[in-house]
RNA sequence: GCGGGUGUAGCUCAGUUGGUUAGAGCGCCAGUUUGUGGCACUGGAGGUCGCCGGUUCGAAACCGGUCACUCGCCCCA
């Protein structure tokens, strides 16, 4: 490494693309202010153990695939790989749990040590909420139409397709689990080597396996949605319900699973195609075991996490706000009265480019080409009789106005079309 | 962690079977225009050809390694 460059799995993130963020993280914002979830944030690193405990110690996830560091007290801390835990553990150490239900959004930076792809980096970028306290269907509801509001009101819900399944309570879980591996035991010899090591250490994964000989195995194993309980199944129809009766469009997908054991109900993802293999835009579903793993009270949450670097490559490109308005001194002598009146412009709340080098014909080009609108031409002879040229670089019309008419004459010009 | 592809100027890319000072367009800077932009013309800057090593009289090109990006697998809290 020679040349000085970012880390792998990290990026830049310079104006336009930062707008494009911009406009993913505003839009999140303001769609699920619609029903109540508040900002906020938490640390970008925790204890580890807040990753690791719902995950367990040993998992591939927690050893190879966190940002983990001692610090310089002996601290064991990591980065955070998501914000679900870290909000829970927020919920729990400042006694939230006696203000329930709570209702959060957030917008951060993630690390996750992963071979890096499009659309999947080391430091990547999510916005998302959490809804605390309540376990019925209908906040199950609310979380996801929150969601396709959101993408709808970001204009990529048309590239979506909402994926929805039911893991069913714990002891549906428990149920299917038992028949899933069983069965599979009786196929082990015919499964792909990644689907037998599955089998050990994760088996619901095998559902999603890409492999198409384990998909024809998978054709004859029992279904999920046989081994739900009542509760299970009436969860799942209030929930369905509830998103036709809000117009919105989902299907079925019985093999969208959650590997965790703290996952229960509802599983969603809404998924595009237009990305290549990393087609989840934004994932979540009902964590009722997260709470007391962490070491808290029981208490129920659902919620959702979308990638705002998969978010701006659908929603495209995003205005830079840039000024519409410069100050142009025409020479030294000049210069500090310029920057003088143009900080007199920026009271009245006009953002102002105000180019230091170069000169007049330079710096007129470079406002034409950053998109300036009105240039106003400070030079000795205006100086002199208290006025200034008002330029607009798009009709080329220059006309001498009164310093002391200068902030109504630029607001009127920025006024019309 | 595994497999495939790619890497030449700020950007997009040429570069013949290995051959002498590595090119183009766009962009950038300057001039034609010493107080007025877009156009045009002229000129200029900018590259140890991702990096390291090897083969060779000679490497941007061939070989090995490495780094980064990319496509897929794995993982996906």
């Amino acid at each position: 490494m020679s040349k000085l460059q970012p880390v792998r799995g990290t990026a830049d993130l310079l104006p336009d693309v930062m707008a494009q963020h911009r406009l993913v993280i505003d839009t999140a914002r303001q769609a699920t202010a619609r029903y109540g979830f508040q900002e906020m944030a938490t640390p970008i690193f925790e204890f580890s153990e807040v990753f690791s405990r719902p995950l367990g110690e040993s998992s591939d996830i927690v050893t190879k695939e966190n940002y983990s560091f001692a610090d310089r007290g002996g601290e064991q801390l990591t980065l955070r790989p998501e914000n679900t835990a870290g909000v829970v553990r927020a919920m729990i150490s400042g006694g939230l749990t006696q203000s329930l239900p709570l209702k959060y959004f957030y917008a951060g930076p993630m690390f996750r040590y992963e071979r890096p792809q499009k659309g999947r980096m080391r430091q990547f970028h999510q916005v998302g909420i959490e809804y605390l306290g309540p376990n019925d269907a209908l906040a199950d509801a609310e979380v996801i139409s929150a969601g396709a509001r959101f993408l709808a009101q970001l204009g990529v819900l048309p590239h979506c397709v909402l994926h929805l399944n039911s893991l069913g309570d714990a002891e549906s879980r428990a149920a299917y689990r038992a028949a899933l591996v069983s069965f599979l035991q009786t196929h082990e010899s015919a499964l792909s080597d990644d689907s037998k090591r599955r089998l050990v250490v994760n088996p619901l994964r095998i559902l999603d396996s890409k492999d198409t000989g384990d998909r024809d195995i998978l054709q004859t194993a029992p279904k999920l949605q046989d081994y739900l309980n009542a509760v299970s199944k009436a969860h799942f129809q209030t929930l369905t319900t509830a998103l036709d009766a809000a117009g919105v469009t989902w299907v079925f997908d019985p093999l969208l699973v959650r590997g965790l054991d703290y996952y229960c109900h509802t599983a969603f993802e809404f998924v595009t195609d237009a990305l290549g293999t990393q087609g989840t835009v934004l994932g979540g579903g009902r964590y009722d075991g997260l709470s007391e793993m962490l070491g808290g009270p029981a208490v129920a949450g659902v919620g959702w996490a979308a990638g705002i670097e998969r978010l701006a490559m659908l929603a495209g490109d995003a205005a830079v706000v840039v000024p519409k308005v410069a100050m142009l001194s025409t020479d030294p002598e000049t210069d500090l009265a310029a920057f003088q009146l143009a900080e007199t412009l920026r009271d009245t709340g006009v953002d102002i480019e105000f180019p230091t080098a170069g000169a007049i014909g330079k710096k007129l080009k470079k406002a034409a080409r950053s998109n300036i609108r009105l240039a106003i031409i400070l030079g000795g002879d205006e100086l002199a009789k208290n006025t200034v040229q008002l330029r607009d670089l798009t009709t080329g019309t220059q006309a001498e106005i009164a310093m002391a008419d200068l902030a109504d004459a630029v607001a009127a010009a920025l006024l019309a079309p």
